[in-house]
RNA sequence: GAGACGUUAGCUCAGUUGGUUUAGAGCGCUUGCUUGACAGGCAAGAGGUCAUCGGUUCGAUUCCGGUACGUCUCACCA
């Protein structure tokens, strides 16, 4: 036999590194700029020092479906892979690398700690590309980029000088999100507010010059007190008004502070009294600025309290926390504690409570560039895919505030701003070039007195340049080929929490530096979750590590798997039993094969009725269904799209084409026959190339041997089709589920052959797929009667009756049970009709075509119920 | 606190420009099958007052409004 040296089960490990090796040996991810239409996708850059996660497979599985597809249909696909330096995440497993080795960040001068962050990257670094490989990503590897390449570090400081001379960034100082534990400040968008249990502690501030007279005042935050410089009422509250121009002592600081007036109080909130932090609280910080109040910074950079006050030196803001609530108790100060839930900031990168925190950093003006990005998402110049997330984005668009770009970290790009020996700033490319600036106001400067900012920019100032620095747009915007091809770019595929971050900011900078959109269509994935709808992390454990799947799975299965329930836009409940429905669709697609690849040939035989019907059946439902794929394909309706292809593959191929003209055993099959099913098999594996590359290339190859690999080959269009043929065949198959049903019931088992008889209607009754019938059911006989049968099965398809004589077999009680549930849901649907057609407003209002199929419904209920009553009557 | 979106079978989701004979799919479930490609399979089934209450209409799962629950975004009261 043929299939002698074909395993019986599909086993993805044997030729998953097989295909890939061969796709890179020939070169078919590598694109170059041609007079093909581009297709270009570049990849959002995963965390250079990452590992893969069921994110990056479901992202990176949906890219690859798109980039593959499009290859298929003639386009010149490109698709840039890179990684990100990730400045906080990298800096901080860098940082805590060292740590186990003994040694401190604070001993190591700037350029000794990059040395180490290198060999970090360099250890570590592209790992997680080349697990894209195991999924099969078709990526253009030739155009792998980092952003810290020397020509994408280049890109960033020029914006940041562009943007500088522009105006549009300055420094200031600023209230920040501080990261006490990477000792760095975030931007807004990096602050994550969660809902935690803590306290409200009511405390007493004696008022200066009343003996035995105290305001108190609510807080989350005891220790803080210590930077207190003022408490605050609601200027209409009465309770308060005869403490205008009064004063309090602060408790265990004995400060005293004034009492002052702010409509900002809400006077039903604790005890309608606020105590006033200008250096650690943001609205606090305001207050003080209207009141001119002094602002007393208490903490360390890591969160320790600093010397100012004097208390607690040293001491973390925590355990202060817990120490000042005894002390202030022991003090007589405490007036209660209750519980309370309010919500905290975290750092997103470390997850440390983050503090607000007076500092001097640089911002970019967001105000004028933000515009236009809005528009072209309003308008639709830019998809998103589901178009739900216009809304958020226009939220956030609206509102947007001057982003902190400045980060106090060494990993990444340092802020190319100068200052010359009495503080004054000049931005420039390099010292040489601040050095002559600085000179201009100062001739006395020495040149090793020029001293460069310390702080590096925000990741995301790097990213958001991404679709352009990749091809080199920013440094070469002119005569360059490759920007030219290629951007704008087609299809973002990406995370909805980044769309801030990073999406909205790649709109503003390429409208900003090309005058063009980025892409055309942003594709938002959903967050994969587990079963019970946490999402997945390292910190839960609940993540399953990818690579074991695609082991256990393949990577077909795999990719299967992430995409059957997986809806732009919608969180996907991961469960391992969608890789195992993957695994066993590639199964089936290689039994399939090892069928069709069995059969022995005959050029001799003629090709039969019931083949000769059967291939033009499934020519039509294939034409039909390859328009309902691209139809889904044009609305990124990925799953979709994957669904209507799995059930072509499953069900009209497998579960009824291959039946259809299966040779009966041991003959061999019409090489006619044969052929048009090797052509059908062919087409039905290139639809699936893009969700399942593996197995399609090598069952293509299977099929007799290929010039071309499938990979690179036309994906098949929707050529037309003649929808009566599968109506009639949908009639067909009817019947020979009624017929199966019928064996089923009376236990009669397929072997034994049967007669069906069709009783003859008034209109023309035959049914184009007779022969097909025929041998599905395993027919002695099919044949058409004028009159009814007695002794016999029967059923009705379509108001035609069939009957299959069974002489002894009939159970009458049981047939009559049958008849009588019909007859009932009959009854049912001609009394709803009637009830319509009765209805004069019905009649006179609805459409003329609504009526007519109500009275269709109505003359075919009335024919069914006469069918069966009869059937009963026979019956008894 | 403000806004957006959602609620359809046990689960995950389609769908309805308001009428398409009895609202669909995949998985799961039930019942038969050692059916000569496949038990990772085949066949036949069961499962839904389309969240809830009102309104518009001849007709509402579909349109409008209220309620409940859920998800997300933004803001935040110490």
């Amino acid at each position: 036999m043929k299939n002698d040296s074909i395993a019986l089960k599909y086993s993805p490990q044997d030729i998953e590194d097989k295909w890939y090796q061969h796709w890179l040996d020939q070169n078919y991810f590598h694109s170059e700029p041609d007079n093909r239409e581009p297709y270009c996708v570049v990849i959002p850059p995963p965390n250079v020092t990452g590992v893969l996660h069921m994110g990056h497979m479901l992202n990176n599985t949906i890219q690859d479906v798109l980039v593959r597809r499009a290859r298929m249909q003639g386009k010149n696909a490109c698709w840039v892979p890179g990684t990100d330096h990730a400045s906080i995440a990298t800096e901080a497993k860098v940082v805590a690398k060292l740590k186990e080795e003994g040694i401190d960040k604070k001993d190591l001068s700037r350029e000794e700690f990059l040395k180490h962050a290198w060999l970090w990257k360099e250890k570590h670094g592209g790992i997680i590309l080349e697990q894209l490989k195991k999924l099969g990503a078709s990526c253009d590897w030739k155009r792998t980029k980092f952003t810290m390449d020397e020509d994408l570090y280049e890109s960033v400081i020029d914006v940041f000088i562009d943007l500088y001379n522009k105006g549009l960034i300055y420094r200031g100082v600023r209230m920040v999100n501080w990261d006490p534990s990477a000792l760095t400040a975030v931007s807004d968008e990096e602050v994550i507010h969660k809902e935690i249990q803590s306290k409200l502690y009511y405390l007493n501030y004696p008022i200066v010059g009343e003996k035995n007279q105290f305001v108190t005042i609510a807080t989350t935050r005891p220790e803080t007190i210590l930077g207190d410089t003022a408490v605050c009422c609601h200027p209409d509250d009465e309770r308060f008004l005869h403490l205008k121009g009064k004063s309090v002592i602060i408790p265990l600081v004995n400060r005293e502070v004034p009492i002052i007036f702010d409509e900002y109080v809400d006077r039903e909130f604790g005890t309608g009294c606020l105590k006033i932090t200008p250096a650690h609280d943001i609205n606090d910080y305001h207050i003080g600025i209207k009141h001119k109040l002094p602002s007393i910074d208490i903490f360390n950079d890591n969160g320790t309290i600093n010397e100012k006050v004097g208390l607690y030196v040293g001491k973390d803001r925590f355990d202060v926390r817990k120490e000042i609530v005894k002390d202030l108790e022991k003090s007589g100060n405490l007036a209660k504690i209750e519980d309370y839930t309010n919500k905290v900031g975290f750092s997103e990168r470390t997850n440390a409570v983050i503090e607000p925190k007076l500092s001097l950093q640089w911002f970019l003006n967001m105000q004028d560039i933000a515009k236009p990005a809005l528009d072209v998402v309003m308008n639709d110049t830019i998809q998103f895919h589901p178009a739900k997330f216009k809304n958020t984005y226009r939220h956030w668009m609206e509102n947007v505030k001057d982003w902190c770009i400045s980060r106090q970290l060494w990993w990444g790009q340092r802020i190319p701003a100068y200052y010359g020996a009495n503080g004054e700033v000049v931005v420039a490319k390099n010292k040489e070039e601040a050095f002559e600036k600085l000179r201009i106001t100062n001739y006395d400067l020495r040149f090793e007195d020029v001293r460069q900012d310390e702080d590096v920019l925000d990741t995301w100032f790097s990213s958001w340049l991404w679709p352009i620095s990749v091809f080199d747009g920013i440094r070469n915007p002119n005569n360059n080929k490759d920007l030219a091809y290629y951007y704008p770019t087609n299809d973002l595929v990406t995370a909805p929490e980044i769309l801030f971050f990073w999406v909205a900011r790649m709109i503003i900078a390429g409208l900003e530096y090309e005058k063009k959109i980025p892409f055309k269509n942003v594709y938002l994935t959903g967050i994969v979750r587990d079963k019970i709808g946490r999402k997945m992390s390292k910190s839960l454990g609940n993540s399953p590590d990818p690579l074991d799947l695609i082991q256990t799975y393949g990577a077909d299965g795999v990719r299967v798997g992430m995409l059957l329930t997986s809806p732009a836009g919608n969180d996907l409940p991961f469960d391992e039993v969608l890789c195992e429905q993957g695994r066993n669709f590639c199964n089936k697609i290689w039994n399939a094969m090892r069928l069709v690849n069995g059969w022995e040939i005959s050029k001799t035989i003629e090709q039969p009725e019931y083949a000769r019907v059967s291939v033009d059946w499934f020519h039509a439902k294939m034409n039909e269904q390859i328009a309902i794929i691209e139809d889904h394909f044009e609305k990124y309706r990925l799953s979709d799209a994957l669904m209507t292809t799995y059930k072509l593959m499953w069900d009209s191929f497998c579960s009824w084409y291959l039946e259809m003209i299966k040779p009966v055993y041991l003959q061999p099959i019409d090489a006619i026959t044969h052929q048009q099913t090797v052509e059908i098999f062919e087409k039905l594996l290139q639809l699936l190339h893009p969700f399942m590359p593996f197995i399609t290339e090598e069952i293509w190859h299977i099929f007799g041997d290929k010039q071309e690999d499938i990979i690179i080959s036309n994906m098949p269009k929707s050529q037309g089709f003649d929808k009566t043929i599968i109506d009639k065949f949908e009639t067909a198959q009817h019947v020979i589920t009624e017929v199966r049903t019928v064996r089923k019931e009376k236990n009669i088992p397929q072997k034994e052959p049967l007669t069906l008889f069709v009783k003859k209607n008034n209109e023309p009754s035959e049914i184009l797929f007779d022969s097909v019938v025929q041998k599905i059911c395993n027919l002695e006989k099919l044949d058409y009667v004028s009159e009814k049968l007695e002794n016999a099965a029967s059923f009705i398809v379509k108001s035609t009756e069939f009957f299959i004589p069974l002489n002894d077999k009939i159970d009458k009680d049981a047939e009559k049970t049958k008849l009588l549930t019909e007859l009932k849901q009959a009854e049912n649907l001609l009394r709803s009709t009637q009830a319509k057609l009765s209805n004069e407003r019905f009649v006179s209002s609805a459409p003329e075509q609504v009526i007519a199929l109500e009275r269709k419904k109505q003359s075919d209920a009335q024919q069914k119920i006469e069918v069966i009553t009869q059937q009963i009557k026979q019956l008894s």
